[in-house]
DNA sequence: GCTACTTTCTACAGCCGCTAGAGATGCAAG
DNA sequence: CTTGCATCTCTAGCGGCTGTAGAAAGTAGC
């Protein structure tokens, strides 16, 4: 995880500025080194900012009902499927397209004309 | 498709500057237009910008050998394989997390716990 | 203490593929 | 002539960073 980006968490208020030592260097607590694995894990599973700031927020009240971090993990879950979808259709389209390939000149190209051919919204 | 979005083809090269009215609106004939749907179409296979200039240009030079439309192509193909093994995986990991969800306080929710314990790298 | 190398500092531009907005025109219908 | 939409140019913004520049500060070896 690069500078830059713990960087940008401090500006998009993900992290909290941190002390500083008398030069200006950042210094960073148990705390905070703690908030940034969360953070980092929760990109790696796909959270996008602000669902991962939500989910802290949540984090820093304990009395809250849990389920409102199920609702957002469930969330972000339904859109990974949305996407799954969207790409295994764009897949099955594209091999359609590829599997006409007659390796000849582009002015005959199967692929190209496929893809002019192709009405707009079908895949 | 939105006016400004073939602006934005018009400013990288995928679309070239058409004729314009005395006043200044654009004007476009059947060949801006056929190029136009050629790029709509593609864009929703889901090839970058690059990629279908590279199809375009192909396109204009009917000798040369159909492979290179069809390597573009399979590249293409690979990428969105990748994406949806990447996805795949991220799915059946949260749901692993997911799975765990006790319906309680915040304070002692499974999801966040699963959250922070993950190791960084393994989805 | 001096040199050399690395890291961090600030601030800002760039990536992709658009989209939205401001403010000025053009253009067709009533 | 007015109304109301479409288009014009230009600029800035989205997400999630990454890369750049030039300066200052840290660290290591001599």
């Amino acid at each position: 995880m690069k500078v830059t980006t713990i960087r940008y968490y401090e500006q998009n208020g993900l992290m909290p500025e941190p002390d500083r030592t008398p030069s200006g260097h950042r210094r960073y607590g148990e705390e905070a080194l703690e908030r940034l694995a969360f953070i980092r894990q929760a990109r790696d599973l796909g959270f996008d900012l602000v669902s991962i700031r939500e989910l802290l927020d949540l984090a820093a009240d304990p009395d809250r009902p849990c389920a409102a971090v199920d609702s957002i993990a469930r969330r972000h879950a339904a859109e990974i499927e949305t996407r799954i979808a969207r790409l295994s259709a764009l897949k099955t389209e594209l091999e359609r397209v590829l599997g006409d390939c007659a390796r000849g000149r582009v002015g005959d190209c199967n692929v190209l004309q496929a893809i002019s051919d192709r009405p707009y919204g079908t895949g």
